[in-house]
DNA sequence: AATGAATGAGGTTTCATTCAT
DNA sequence: AATGAATGAAACCTCATTCAT
């Protein structure tokens, strides 16, 4: 109560708080997709409901939350392979690189498979990695390695089919990767 | 009343009452999935909810009927696609088919989507789908449309992908059963 | 439809139709109590349940009806005990009979049980019981096999105690007969 | 406050409320019996039904905590009971403790009634009660109040016996107790 | 009179969200 | 700011009883 010490104020208690509702609910949402009730998170968390709403108001900003910041991290790397020198089989990379993350994420592969919708929710999320999957397509195309006439639109359509194949163990999802480029590279 | 033949009770009330259930969920499954209570497809059937209840003793036999109903038209239609004589574009032909179903019917979307997984239910129904698939595999490996290498696993994967890009209005459908024999066709 | 032959008038399909439903209910209850859904009973008699419903127009009714049968067979054959010329232990003889009766119908255990209370329906089903028991009580005091101050009300709680314990097969009712009379004879 | 020892939540609002539904489901319980509805019981409480099913996560579950914590009640009561000084009419006293308890007290008798038959449930109790029974038993026996031929089956039917007297009202229980007592005694 | 399909009130249980401490 | 107990609106399902044929 009195403590005369000057509270560091690298990480409130509230941040980390904050910060292991986040993680919780990245791992159960990973392992089981949404279907986790909320009182579950905050057990996960170590912390109590109360604060779990404080941080997020509903289920469904929590949902987003971790969406949001898994989404991010995607981009990011889909920004850094677009940066990246090699050219030709980029987006080859990128669809690679999203199949491994869904691949060990239920929750995302839900995420991302809603998120390449027509739906309002993630209009940015998909904007931003098709803007970037453009990009690859460009240079690809320039290649000649993908036929002129395919858009972004085609690969928004890949890639949430590639979040159904893996969300329902459909089949090899590498395999399906390749199918849908050979099908973007032919003509 | 004055038939000749004995009047056989074509249609009893039961079982109109079950065509009005069945009707009911299916154009509510149809329109939204299967989140749909049961006390309002009683409602839109225009039946108790005992009735429903007594046609279907659960939520679970409900969806399950108008799953096997549903799949079992597209399997006929399959079949009939798979029996006539056109052999080379068989494949395209009963994509495009199950496209038009799905595109109508959410709750098909659902169905499907999770049928062409590993699960345990529905397994008949993504076999007989596959069996018939791989009639028309066969036929167009033959006529050099679609490679050597493509098996019934791959179409399995095509299928999931085509629903979840349908439930989620992610693009064009057609167009993305084009990319898939594309790239089914390539090499 | 034409028939001529006059129908025979010995037992209507109405009175079969009843006693169909009063054995299929007699055999249920006395295998389960009374725990067991009209729609059982109808089934196992081979009527509809409107067809039960039209002979007892009410759950509680069936119920009674059964009971009244099963209690007038009880109190017959006590006022057969009572009438043979056997005097000192015809009460012994009267419980003992009860006790084979209610241990081979659960149902009858329950409706023994309740009936001996001062609840409002059988009353007269207990006063019938007393009083016969009263003769053989009577007889049994003349006897000085039981003591003077022995009365019907006492007989009344030794009979629904008997229920009790076979009901819920809690010991050898023989047994607790046999305590009971003692207790009654001391003195 | 000042109070010099640490302030110990000796009684929280999740107890107080517990207690809360404790009592009403007692009180409704030993009023009418178990058949009584949830929503009743947290109405009578105060509570919300979720908060009722947060304590007891079943109908169950509840009857079983109300049954246990009574039953528990009566065997402290039988144990002082044996442990008293007092060693002739124990097993009198035991029987007249345990009818008091069921005559204000519907519930307990329907539980107490069951508990004594050969069922699974409660067998515990049954043991425990009859554990004791038998300690006042020998002593009994030992003064030679109660015949020597006497086990604690006999005890159990008397107190089956006793709680349908009680429950169904069907005489004067202490008379019930002393005709059962004078046959254990007899001989 | 017989049938059994239909009814719907009523019961149990869950879980996202609120709120007093 | 944190806590977790409390809330109560649903959702599912059952079964005594009614009623059209």
């Amino acid at each position: 109560m009195s403590t005369p010490q000057p509270r560091r104020r690298t990480r409130t208690d509230a941040e980390r708080n904050r910060d292991r509702v986040l993680e919780a609910a990245r791992a159960l949402f990973a392992e089981s997709g949404h279907d986790v009730q909320m009182s579950e998170v905050a057990r996960v968390a170590g912390v109590g409901v109360g604060t779990l709403y404080r941080k997020f108001p509903t289920r469904e900003a929590l949902i987003e939350a971790i969406a949001e910041q898994r989404t991010a991290d995607i981009i990011a790397a889909a920004r850094r392979l677009a940066d990246a020198d090699d050219p030709a089989d980029g987006l080859a990379r990128l669809l690679h690189h999203v199949g491994e993350v869904l691949a060990d994420d239920r929750g995302m592969s839900e995420v991302i498979e809603k998120a390449m919708g027509s739906g309002e929710p993630r209009e940015e999320t998909r904007e931003a990695l098709l803007a970037i999957a453009g990009e690859l397509l460009d240079r690809a195309q320039a290649h000649g390695t993908v036929g002129r006439e395919v858009t972004t639109g085609d690969v928004n359509m890949v890639i949430c089919g590639l979040a159904a194949v893996i969300r329902n163990a459909a089949g090899d999802w590498r395999r399906y990767i390749e199918v849908a480029l050979d099908g973007l590279r032919s003509r």
